[in-house]
DNA sequence: TTTGTTTTGTGATTTGTATCACTAAACTTT
DNA sequence: AAAGTTTAGTGATACAAATCACAAAACAAA
């Protein structure tokens, strides 16, 4: 099977709405890329040009300020495109974020300009850019109420479930220092978070991994 | 001159960049609705059928969760269209937010089917929809940012500055309680941040009324 | 003018989280 | 195996913000 046939099956698996028009111009003008895990996808202040597709594997997109802080906003799966790069590719903007992959990852790297004429031109490909936009905002707006209303131990435990779900997986190979990290708080305060709910039975805790037991 | 004259020279002097065929149709479709100050134009659970194009006026928009608490997301004013109301309308959510008139508004209400219809017949509608959910993604970033790497201090400042700017007047007539639920604290706290700027002759205090001076 | 209501001011106390300081355990490298 | 490095555990302390408690203005209504 050739290297086009499998992007081909991926792309089709990954987006089984698009119409094969769209699929062919999408493998015609995009750039098929991969990226090992832990590489950073995008930094903030870049600029942007061109919207991913992710076709396979896991991206997590975090939020970073001026002064080093950041906090994880949402995963993107096989299936998802980042909003954010889709309006500031059609702005010729900064990314205000910063992306890194979780596991190795294929993607799609599709340019302003098509995606712009595919609005009018594919059915699909407005509805999946309407999808983006509403999904994103939705997840980040979760993000928002755990920042805004909960505790830190609602925070972990919200942060917990969504690793798991985004990398299915009960064990998570994360530090208590990233996790700090991603929830913007100290590494001392994650410990003894998850100290106490090891002692509730609902985790159990090894170097560099959690296994998730009641959550 | 008539009223549907009054409501064209508002539609086009708001949007100056629509075409005349998508401003036709805006006023044959669209509904025209004017409210009073502190009305509240959408509740959270409501379902959407339709988008607000804001004529005149300002609008105040809320994240409320199951607790009752709340808090200020961003403001929309003549010109701008709320991005939240425009996916759940394409996908007939019911809406994750609240939405509260500061001053007398007019808007101009649009259904989803147009909506869609309008994406592939006028480029200006297009770029107004990417711009609308560009700019409402950037201000959520913006208030996130605040909350989640902020003090409460620098988080009244910024509200206040915001305040001012989006009702364009150096004297907010809000009690310290409303501005507590709008940031999510206590009355007490917002009383007292304010009176320390008061003393640094930043802001003068009244009641339900606040003078800014240096902000 | 008196009474009632809303808004604001302020001390005292509590709580959650951040920070500091250090130890211990788990891996890695030599 | 010893030394070095990274990760995790934990007491002590500091601090911002939340909560409690109550008084004093500012205004509205009787």
């Amino acid at each position: 099977m050739s290297i086009q046939q499998l992007h081909d099956d991926l792309l089709r698996k990954s987006y089984p709405l698009f119409e094969d028009g769209l699929i062919d111009e999408i493998e015609e003008t995009g750039e098929y890329r991969t990226f090992q895990a832990n590489d950073v996808l995008m930094r903030k202040g870049q600029f942007i040009r061109s919207t991913m597709l992710v076709l396979n594997g896991l991206i997590k997109v975090y939020r970073e300020d001026d002064e080093g802080n950041e906090f994880l906003m949402y995963y993107l799966k096989p299936g998802e495109a980042c909003a954010l790069s889709m309006v500031c590719a059609a702005k010729q903007e900064a990314s205000p974020i910063m992306a890194k992959t979780v596991a190795e990852t294929e993607v799609m790297l599709v340019p302003v300009d098509s995606m712009s004429e595919w609005m009018s031109k594919y059915k699909s490909w407005y509805q999946f850019v309407i999808e983006t936009y509403r999904s994103r905002f939705d997840e980040l707006l979760i993000t928002l109420d755990n920042v805004a209303f909960r505790s830190m131990d609602e925070r972990l435990e919200f942060y917990l479930k969504r690793a798991k779900d985004a990398q299915k997986t009960n064990t998570l190979e994360i530090s208590h220092q990233e996790i700090a990290n991603e929830l913007n708080t100290s590494r001392e305060v994650i410990s003894r978070l998850l100290k106490k709910m090891e002692q509730k039975g609902r985790l159990s805790l090894h170097r560099n991994a959690i296994e998730l037991k009641n959550l």
